[in-house]
DNA sequence: CGAGCAGTTGATGAGCTTCAAAGGTAGTGG
DNA sequence: CCACTACCTTTGAAGCTCATCAACTGCTCG
């Protein structure tokens, strides 16, 4: 796996979001950079580190034996990943774009922790916003059509990527097809049509591949709900 | 809603799990009686409490308008919901039996939190295997068919329930058969027909509706992953 | 310019759902 | 104690959604 070199930086003052500075103040934090495809950690390798994304995109994802694999998270700028508090890492993480993160010794934020309640405390947060949103995708995966899944999926984006859902939003996929599909338990051939068939019906336009304008944010939301056919 | 009836006892010693003495020490939990087919908490409502069982069957979910919902994970005794660290919950909790429980003023148990760090790391570990769970799941709902999620489900009943997957594990299944098809994604015929094949298949037997006997734990952890027909 | 990969589109089919009905089980009241 | 009722579960037949297989398009990069 020649796809990530280490470049030994401290870390500097990138971060943006609340309660940054906590892990900003610790200071311990290495720069990591992966080329895009690299593999990050794999499922089941003991947790040594936790990371931080500070730039580029990252996906999660569990696979079976035969080959198929359900990705369980795409993660971007100021995410993070690697769960203290289990001792091996549930998923694998591969980067989809070049990726620039920080990478924390496991120890040495432990140990953060235990002086600093307050970081805890975000962790914890995170760790409950992140089980939030895989109860919103288990009902997702267990109980909604192929069309529910894609304008829940585009919906999701838009809330974490942009500032609001609103006609007009141009939303970025640095992922695959392939991903969105693993993503939503679906086919590739599946997502494709189901694209165009949103683009026909000018609930969206896909000026790119990795560009989606949602041009109707109403009945998109109604359409994941449940409450409308295309 | 006139399904629970509040008894005002102080918690007595009742738990069993490493931890359970921090809970305990605290002293300000109130036991709650709820019967079978009680609502315990809606998806929205604020959370004012946690719960943890004592004793019975309880089933978190989260639903669609239109009436589809999907049972997002089954408790039991010692288990607890309710995490904080969010401002409302994410699912609906129904009591599935008779169930007898403690629940905890928020506010209370934050309080103790902060006098007592090792609460919270205690909760955060739940939640943390709470995720994992969750994301097993979503592997399951995805990626699965209807085989590998019954026998999948059955596995892990088993690892929660008992001391270990043995031939010979008899399971107890407090929940219906809807119950099982809306935690698995399937619908509750598919779930019948699947049980009914499987004892065919000598992979298990059913001596009543809510009592599974693992015969083959083999055979069904192969088959749990792909790797097997039946 | 051509090779190769990602994505789109079409035709066919499998797996699960839906609809329908019968069989069991538990709970109720005479 | 037994019959009656209501619900849960099982079983069967038909239908639909999405997967699979296959061919084609278009973009990217050497």
């Amino acid at each position: 796996m020649n796809t990530s070199s280490i470049s030994q930086e401290r870390l500097g003052s990138t971060f943006e979001k609340p309660g940054d500075d906590l892990l900003e103040r610790i200071g311990l934090g290495v720069t990591i950079s992966v080329h895009a495809g690299g593999t990050i950690v794999i499922e089941g390798d003991p947790i040594d580190h936790c990371f931080r994304i500070l730039s580029g995109s990252v996906h999660l994802y569990k696979a079976v034996a035969d080959g198929r694999r359900q990705i369980i998270d795409f993660l971007g700028a100021t995410d993070g990943f690697g769960v203290i508090g289990q001792s091996e890492h549930a998923c694998s993480a591969e980067a989809i774009t070049d990726v620039v993160m920080v990478r924390y010794p496991r120890q040495s934020l432990e140990a953060a922790i235990a002086e600093e309640p307050a970081l805890g405390q975000r962790l914890f947060g995170m760790a409950c916003t992140e089980l939030f949103r895989a109860q919103q995708r288990m009902l997702l995966l267990g109980r909604k059509n192929a069309d529910e899944r894609v304008a829940s999926f585009l919906l999701d984006l838009a809330a974490r990527q942009s500032d609001g859902k609103r006609n007009g939003t141009c939303l970025h996929l640095p992922m695959s097809r392939q991903d969105i599909a693993d993503h939503l338990g679906l086919t590739i051939e599946t997502v494709s049509r189901i694209f165009t068939r949103f683009k026909r019906a000018r609930l969206v336009d896909l000026p790119d591949r990795h560009a989606v304008v949602l041009t109707d944010v109403d009945r998109l939301s109604r359409l994941a709900e449940g409450g409308l056919d295309v």
